[in-house]
DNA sequence: GTGTCCTATTGGCTAGGCCACTGATCCAGT
DNA sequence: ACTGGATCAGTGGCCTAGCCAATAGGACAC
């Protein structure tokens, strides 16, 4: 029959494209009903019989599914007890650089080389919603700061806009990867006196690049803020 | 009240020893029976009737812990035909961005993102070993150029050694895991007619600045490296 | 030779069932 | 009142049995 036609187009036949199998349908699913409803690490996914009941698919398949998405580190999966959520995700990599104790400064260049690239990008594709969720960022962590906070949210807030202007799939999933890991430099370096109102000033020249659609100005500004985070980490370790 | 004591152990209480599902024991027999084989990529397992009662155990487990693997990325099943070993071995986002189809840009960009900064701290920290490293794969290209050949290898092996030579764990990764994406993109470049002399070239500087420890210049001239390769996919782009 | 069809083989998925584990509850003993 | 054990309902673990769907390769007609 033709059905063939349909896979042929004018490429190189790249790789032999794999069917979707049911249970990564259902892992799919699960996953994006877990963020719509907005769970978090600890809460329960409903019984197995249940959620298959309600999927549509046996117990066998979505038993599949959760495996897949145990693998993955997604959920626990306790005998007699339930299906519960956990909070690392990606996890694989993030423990294996964890075990290594003190991998600040590894972290730091890694963000150094995603961040910069991605604001450049984001200065190049930014398009005015991805403007306003950087200003709104940059306006929560000036008032978070002008009322004595560290505004850690705000500048966690930048760093997402930054990222999602960027419009760049892999380059969005590599950030989420180490994005726990960032978080913990973060609060380390916004902990240090006076530094919340040096990194404001630094996400202002970076917005204002990304803005005006200067790609390498917004790349260095990024560069040298990051630089200055890690100014932060280096001091802790010499502690 | 007393309830507290059973949080207060003297010891840190590690974690929830999780019980080991059959699935668990069934994949880590078969990634060690496929060791033990010395099987390699693109070989077959049994097929899961008859494994499973090798195994002993039902075909819904052996399905599982097919599952797991596949999720790992060590084994592709396919439907009617049988289960094939993969050689990655990583796969996970791997595939979720190839199931995006044309990410090639996005490929490109975080490679470019990486690999710039990876340069640049290749030229501070490169030692001796890195060095030669980098010169032997410099070599072997050029060998297999004058012969004719579009010296792919050498390419792949280049770039290893400059990712090695950057001495970051979590970049390496990162690396490691579009490692297969960026190995699809590369066949392509060199197979442009005048490609593989055009890469030597970009290749010499990019171990130059290296070798001179001019973080700068290897940031750059990997830039431009990179630039040039994604010349050839947007060519392909417009085919 | 060439293309079509058939078929054995293999994985995909379901249904239904029993067993094992967990946690909460209840109850007896102290 | 408190502790400890028994019970029980709910949940996942795993199995058996079976049918459906895709693949590859050979038989066959041309």
């Amino acid at each position: 029959m033709s059905e063939l036609s349909r896979d042929l187009p004018g490429r190189p036949l790249p790789t032999r494209l794999s069917r979707t199998r049911l249970y990564e349908q259902v892992a799919e699913q699960i996953t994006t009903w877990i963020a719509d409803n907005g769970l978090t690490a600890g809460e329960r996914l409903p019984p197995e019989r249940e959620l298959a009941a309600r999927l549509g698919v046996s117990r066998a398949t979505l038993s599949q599914a959760l495996v897949a998405l145990e693998v993955v580190g997604v959920v626990a999966v306790r005998h007699g007890d339930g299906t519960v959520l956990t909070g690392k995700g990606t996890g694989a990599i993030i423990d294996a650089i964890r075990a290594h104790a003190d991998r600040i400064p590894e972290i730091i260049e890694t963000r150094d080389a995603l961040e910069t690239k991605l604001a450049a990008l984001a200065a190049q594709r930014r398009t005015d919603e991805d403007l306003a969720a950087i200003n709104a960022a940059l306006e929560e962590m000036e008032r978070d700061i002008e009322a004595g906070g560290r505004g850690v949210e705000g500048d966690e807030k930048f760093h997402g806009a930054v990222t999602a202007a960027g419009h760049s799939d892999l380059l969005y999933r590599m950030m989420a990867t180490i994005g726990e890991l960032i978080r913990e430099t973060r609060i380390e370096s916004l902990s240090q006196p006076g530094r919340p109102r040096d990194s404001l000033a630094g996400h202002r020249r970076i917005a204002d690049a990304i803005a005006a659609g200067d790609p390498a100005a917004a790349a260095e500004a990024m560069h040298d803020h990051i630089t200055m985070v890690s100014d932060v980490a280096l001091i802790r370790d010499d502690g």
